[in-house]
DNA sequence: GGTCAAATGGCAATCGATTGCCATTCCGCG
DNA sequence: CGCGGAATGGCAATCGATTGCCATTTGACC
C-alpha cells in the first residue's frame, strides 16, 4: 500500500505495451468502447494479473468526484440510527461509495465544524439525519442533500421519511379499540419533522375518533431519551388528570415513562397501556414488550443512499420525497380496559 | 463545493503576492519556520478571509497520506459497537482523521472485499474489530492494524481489549458470595478471543474458588446473539444438571437465555440468577435488569484510534497491547439463593 | 482503386498541494 | 568593506488518473 508496492495505469499500459491513456479508457466503463473489445479484454486480463487498484486520490482530483458521502446523525449510540446507517452503508456501497460517519450530538456549532471537514474532503453529497424542520443554511449548500428519518421544513431538500401520521393513527386506533378513552401523550421535540409530525397526528386523530376536542394531556419532551420520559411521565402524574393510555413519541421516552410509572405504583399494562414508536432493537425484549410502530430504519438508509445516487447522476431535478409505510406491532405494554 | 467555487493555494497566493509554495509553508505547521514570522501571520489571513480549505485529493496524491482510517465492524446494529465507532470517530476527529466504516456480517469473503476497498482508498490505517483469533492474513497487510474488543493470536498486531479475566472472575465471586454452587454457563464463539478468554477464566475461576473441578456445564453459542441463547439455554435444561446460576458470555446471550428459561417455567432471578457481559444499552432497562460486567467500549474505541495515531507517528516500534479495566454491574437478574 | 467516415490509440495538459533545490536577501562580524 | 551563513521565498517537478484533441488505421461503399 506504500508508493513501491503500488500498481499504476503506467504499470499497466507498460505491461500490455500500449498508452496510459488507453488502459483508463479499457478500465472504465463510460469509455470503454473507445478500446477496440480484444484489447480491452487483454488489458483487463493484465490489470487484474498485476492487481492495479486505481488510485482514488488521484482519480478525484482530476474528477471532482471523491465516491464519498458525509454521513451526519445525532449519535450514533442512539439505538435508532445504526440500522439507518447500515441501510446508507449498503446502499452507497452498491454504487462504490462510502460514507463518511459524524456526530453532531445535537450541537449546532459541532454540526457546522462537521460540515466544514466534510467540504474539505469534498464529499459528493450528504444524508442528514440530523435536520430540524428550521435549518436555513440547507438550501444554499453546493451539495446533493437528502434527510433522512427527519425533514426539513424547506420543501426543495429531498427526503426519505416515515409515515408520522398513519403510525400516530394506527396506535390510536388500537387503544381506541381497547377501550382507551383517556389518553395522555409524552410528545417529542416539535422543532424536529418526527415530534410535530406526530403530534399533529395524535391530536387530529383523537378528533377524529371522537375522544377528546378540547387541549391533550401532553408534554413535551426536549429530547427523544429516557430521562425525558421520566421526567414527562412524572409531570403528567403531578397533574392529576387520569389516563388510562400513554401514547409516548419514540421508544425511549416509552421506557423512560414507564420506570417513572412503576416508581409511582402505576403498572404497565395493568393501570396504565403505553406505546412507543421506532421499534427499536431490544423493544421486545423489555418487559413489558412494547407496542410501538415498526419503522422500516434500514430501507429507509437504503432509500435516502439510492436517492442521492440518483440525484447526483442527473442534471438537478425537483426535490423528492419518499414517505415509507409503516406498521403497528402490538405487544404486552398495552391491553384491553380492564 | 465545486470546480468554480472553491479557493485553492494559488488564489491565495495571488491575493497576498507570493508563490504557492511560501502559501503552503506558511500554512503547514511543521514547515512554517520556512516563512517569516510576518508574512505567515499575513497569509494565513487571507487564507481565511478567502475561506480556503486544503483540497483534500491533491494532497493525498502528494504526501500518500489520506487521513483517513477504515474501521471494520462485524455489525453496526449489534448494540455493542455503536459506543465503539463513536470512540474511534472522536479519536481520530482529534487528530484530523475521519473513519470509513464498514461491516462484514462476520464473512470473511465480505471481509476480503471490504479490505480491497480500503486499500484502493488508500486507509492510513485499519481498526478492526471482526479480527478472529486466528487471522493469519492480518500480519501481511502493507498499513498499521489495531484490533478493538477482540485480538489476534498473532501477537505482533496490536490491541485494545478489556480485562475478560477479571470481569468473569468478578461475575464468579459476586455469585459464589450469594450462595451459588451450581454454575452453568452459556459460552461465547471460541474462535474469538472475547468468547475463548472467558470461558477459559470461567473454568480456572472455577476452580479456583472450589465450586467445581470436572467438566463444565457449559454450551457453546456459535454466535453472541439473543438466538443462540434461547437455543443454549434450551439445551442446558435438556441435560437435566440443575444449576441455580447461569453466567453468559454476553448480554445478547442472557436475554435470549433468561426468555428461554422463561417459557419453561424457570424465573430469574427467583429460579436462576442469570448475569451477561458488555452493559449493553438498554441492560438496565430491561426486567429484570442485567447483572453484568461493564466495559468502556467508547473508551476501548477512543484508546485505539489513539494508538494507531500514535503507530502512525514514527517508525513500526513493537506492538502494543492494551488492556482496559472492567467493573462488575449488579442488578436484579441476580440475587441470593433461596 | 479511391474517398470518406468511423474506429482506434497516442499525446499532453490538467487537477491542486507538496517539497527538493536554488537564488536572493539580510545580518553579523572581522 | 567584505565574507559566510542563515533566513526567506520562488521554481518546477511530482503524485496518478482523466480526457480533449489529433493522427493513424480500418473498412465500407461507389
Amino acid at each position: 500500500m506504500n508508493r513501491r508496492s503500488r500498481t499504476t495505469l503506467k504499470d499497466v499500459a507498460r505491461a500490455v505495451g500500449v498508452n496510459v491513456s488507453t488502459v483508463s479508457r479499457a478500465l472504465n466503463p463510460d469509455s470503454r468502447h473507445r478500446v477496440s473489445g480484444a484489447l480491452s479484454k487483454k488489458i483487463r486480463k493484465a490489470s487484474a494479473r498485476l492487481k492495479y487498484l486505481p488510485n482514488a486520490a488521484a482519480s478525484s482530483l482530476r474528477t471532482l468526484r471523491t465516491r464519498t458521502i458525509g454521513v451526519i446523525v445525532p449519535d450514533i449510540a442512539d439505538p435508532a440510527y445504526p440500522p439507518i446507517i447500515r441501510g446508507i452503508e449498503d446502499g452507497l456501497a452498491a454504487h462504490g461509495y462510502v460514507a463518511i460517519l459524524a456526530n453532531t450530538d445535537g450541537d449546532a456549532r459541532r454540526q457546522q465544524r462537521i460540515v466544514e471537514t466534510m467540504r474539505a474532503r469534498a464529499v459528493d453529497g450528504l444524508i442528514l439525519a440530523t435536520v430540524a424542520r428550521a435549518e436555513p443554511a440547507l438550501a444554499r449548500l453546493a451539495v446533493p442533500v437528502v434527510t433522512v428519518v427527519r425533514a426539513s421544513d424547506d420543501e426543495r431538500v429531498s427526503s426519505v421519511v416515515h409515515n408520522e401520521e398513519d403510525g400516530i393513527r394506527r396506535i390510536l386506533t388500537h387503544l381506541v379499540t381497547c377501550g382507551h378513552r383517556e389518553i395522555a401523550a409524552i410528545a417529542g421535540p416539535q422543532a424536529l419533522s418526527t415530534g410535530y409530525r406526530r403530534y399533529r397526528s395524535f391530536t387530529l386523530h383523537r378528533k377524529l375518533l371522537g375522544i377528546g376536542n378540547g387541549k391533550p394531556n401532553a408534554v413535551f419532551a426536549s429530547a427523544f431519551n429516557e430521562t425525558e420520559g421520566e421526567r414527562c411521565a412524572e409531570e403528567l402524574l403531578a397533574r392529576g388528570h387520569p389516563f388510562t393510555a400513554l401514547v409516548c413519541a419514540n421508544d425511549r421516552l416509552a421506557v423512560g415513562a414507564i420506570a417513572a410509572l412503576r416508581r409511582h405504583g402505576l403498572r404497565c399494562p395493568d393501570d396504565v397501556s403505553v406505546t412507543g414508536y421506532n421499534d427499536m432493537p431490544l423493544a421486545d425484549r423489555l418487559s413489558p414488550a412494547l407496542t410501538t410502530v415498526r419503522v422500516q430504519h434500514q430501507k429507509g438508509g437504503l432509500e435516502s443512499a439510492e436517492l442521492l445516487m440518483e440525484m447526483m447522476r442527473g442534471p438537478a431535478g425537483p426535490p423528492r420525497h419518499v414517505v415509507l409505510p409503516v406498521e403497528i406491532v402490538v405487544r404486552g405494554s398495552t391491553r384491553q380496559i380492564r
